[in-house]
DNA sequence: ATCATAGTTCGACATGTGTCGAACTATCTA
DNA sequence: TAGATAGTTCGACACATGTCGAACTATGAT
């Protein structure tokens, strides 16, 4: 058997599974285009959409982007906070880190 | 907009789908590990694991594997290849390095 | 030829997923 | 305080997924 534990292997599926449907894969590059590393990564959100901004981009209704970008959370993918009304939300380059690590074992 | 083609993305979703679930995972896991780099990449499928060993290690009924693994196939991550009565099956290194300059870009 | 072995395909079925609209909550503004 | 704006939660519903066992197919052995 692999040298994965259970958990371990819950927590990468959970995270494969949040990118495995197109609109939330596309809510994932989003966030990852409109902050790249040097920008986003360091400022802890200080960049980065709205979920309302997505809303348009996908043309989806907000419960939809709601609804993906909660499981995408759970996932441990992205980072959200409040920011006055809006909520601003980041790729957390931690998630990242472990998949890129996970392919290059 | 990102700037991926809607095929790109539903490509890379069904890649990530295909590994979003546990045992799928499992499977895909059990195949980097019996073929390390320098063996398995180099020999198209010389080593590998057979499909009934999979059965064995994950204690799954035949047919549910075969089933996953017409789905990791699908998604382009494994290869194939009856060799008398059993099928070999490997990993395909052009898939996982596609997968790691996603992450990476 | 018959049988055994290794996988696949099929049908069934419980459970999970993706989407929407309606109702709700939190925050700012007038 | 009342209204507007930005998101979330809830309920519903069509559709997809994961699993099993039974029947089938392909190959090798007796």
């Amino acid at each position: 058997m692999s040298n994965y534990d259970t958990d371990t292997i819950d927590q990468l599926a959970e995270m494969f599974k949040a990118l495995s449907n197109p609109n939330r894969l596309r809510i994932f590059l989003e966030l990852i285009d409109c902050c790249p590393p040097g920008t986003l990564w360091q400022q802890d959100g200080e960049c980065c959409a709205f979920v309302g901004d997505l809303t348009r981009v996908l043309e989806i209704v907000p419960s939809t982007v709601s609804h993906h970008m909660k499981a995408l959370r759970q996932a441990g993918l992205i980072k959200m906070r409040r920011r006055g009304k809006q909520i601003v939300c980041w790729v957390d380059p931690a998630a990242v880190q472990a998949l890129v690590r996970f392919f290059n074992r």
